[in-house]
DNA sequence: CATGAATGAGGTTTCATTCAT
DNA sequence: GATGAATGAAACCTCATTCAT
């Protein structure tokens, strides 16, 4: 985990505008996700990183300026996804089922990888990394959610904050158990989910 | 000439005779948990908790013998303490007082040293660990609780573990954000935990 | 965040692409024969052996996954190049020439290096290198060359096992001694060789 | 097989004159061999041979003032042991006879305690114990031994080195091999050494 | 651009030895 | 004397990063 003292920017080296590159670099998170996943935080570095993607050392720091920007990269690519699913929800009739698919997102997206879901949200609470990776985008979409499910809920910020909490908690513990069965997880998320709601909301 | 099999057990080299080294060993856990709240992982190594305890590397090694034997201390200390404020729940009149207690004392564990708690949590889930930390006891005492509390539910096993994980999630994400106020927490614990028994057990 | 398993196999890491490398290699390896001549077994460490080489500690790594496994290469790169030489003794026209090549060939070996081949002939018997060094392919040649010379002995094994340990008892001991007179010692070794072969062979 | 630098004396710090530290000097002296024997050099320490010996590691420096004195001191045990056994060939009629109790002797002893013997062969040749652990008695039994079994031997001190050297390297080996048989074994260092001696003595 | 050999700071761990109790 | 806790120099080894080819 441990990082040289060297301050690095994260941002990746060049923005990809041959597809050659742009195929590299996706190569390579993929890698780094593998690898994290596969060995966990121990065992996750740049070596493994390359060999596993299969492109020497020299050319992953050609597209990666340090081992964070990697981690970053690699947190980026999964929020994106799970943000791309989870905007879905806005097109829902109700505020009800648009959570619900909210939560089906985030059932799926950390049971599909539980390893690496978890561990990445680890690696997002890095003080390290704080502040290169931002997950406003996402509260915000869940804020609206929330505010459309449950109008008249005093503190929607606030509320979606434990929301997320809540999820991430139950389906990073699921995960971490080897559960599998997503329709039963994903019927006492809502039972969690539905059930804070209906006791904040009044208070 | 060297290179030892290298047994690397978890438990303590030597249970301290005097009690000279039984304050060591104290120091040394001390100084770990410290380490670890202000550095985070990076930063947590044997020198700097050998340092912060005001001990030699060598004397460290006496009582532990690793790195992650330390770790694995520090965890049970943590444990223990909660575990043994927990216990009190169970002295309680009714169910959910006895919940009550429960979520209180969570609350109060994880925000009184938040970074700790929580990356004590992450620790906990290294697959180098598994097996030496077992949760076993607080599922238990959780469960009996639960059962209390919610009698007709039909998997109080599996209500427990998601209790303890919204309890962690929320309480964890509370700290990270360094949320201060001990009893709006609390309150929104125990909604996410009652809304989730209420809507849990009926199903 | 640490501790790796430990597999800690004795073969070389990579086998070197560049012929920059081989060279890295084989000056370790050399210098690794230096040192343990020069310092003993005290002082053979892997920082004194990365200093004589003039390479950094890490590219020792990079090729040698512990110390041990360099002691294994030094101790095969001897093997083979006794191994070469004593082959010859194969083409000899008699049993006795051959014979007397090989002692030839075993002296010249261990008083080239004295403090080298003794101290190699002290590390192969380590537990932990055990079945690491193969005596195998040297004894094979030893009991063939004795299955010519003295067609009629009844435990041509156990002969062949015990000439080489008498040569090398001999030799290792002349060589501590600091014997460099060649000449005299083969004779002494031959008289110690024949004689043995003469008497247990009639048995 | 380290040590540090400090040049320490090799004498065991106090003459027992009591019989209480005498009996505990030789307990840890047999503590040493059996450190030794089992763990070998990787797994000689002074705080292993202490706690074998059930006294503290500083009752272990009351005695003797550092590690090597202790390996000393252990080959100086086997040594007078084995001169004292090997002494009993003088009395012997022929000198025949008693080269061949010599053997017996050497054969006894190495395979009584294999690994010890070797361990300690092999400890003898470290150059940081060279001079404090002198030979020479031994060589001289044997010279006087060599001198009456083939009285017309041009180079008796020769000889007898070059004996002494057949002897260990034969019974070491086997001691390493593990073999058992006494008498086999003794029959085959016969071979070698009146082989030797008739061969060598015509020159 | 790509490669991979080389680097070395920094982390882990051992063990001979000392010294306060 | 005996004890064993404490020490720290020195060995082992890793991995992020650089740079010559």
């Amino acid at each position: 985990m441990s990082q040289r003292p060297s301050h690095k920017p994260f941002r990746p080296r060049k923005t990809p505008a041959q597809s050659r590159s742009e195929a590299t670099v996706a190569s390579i998170v993929e890698a780094a996700a593998q690898v994290l996943e596969s060995e966990g935080f121990d065992g996750f570095n740049t070596n493994a990183v390359a060999r596993r993607a299969g492109v020497s050392i020299g050319s992953l720091y050609q597209y990666f300026p340090g081992k964070d920007a990697l981690t970053v990269a690699l947190i980026r690519r999964e929020s994106t996804r799970f943000y791309e699913d989870a905007s879905i929800a806005l097109s829902k009739r109700s505020g009800k089922a648009a959570l619900e698919y909210l939560i089906g997102a985030a059932v799926r997206q950390q049971l599909q990888r539980p390893m690496l879901a978890r561990l990445l949200d680890i690696a997002e609470g890095r003080p390290a990394l704080r502040g290169e990776v931002t997950k406003t985008e996402m509260e915000e979409l869940v804020e609206t959610i929330v505010g459309r499910a449950s109008p008249r809920h005093p503190r929607p910020d606030v509320a979606s904050a434990d929301l997320l909490a809540i999820v991430k908690g139950m389906v990073d513990a699921a995960g971490e158990r080897g559960e599998r069965d997503l329709d039963d997880l994903e019927r006492r998320v809502r039972a969690a989910v539905f059930g804070y709601l209906s006791r904040s909301a009044s208070e």
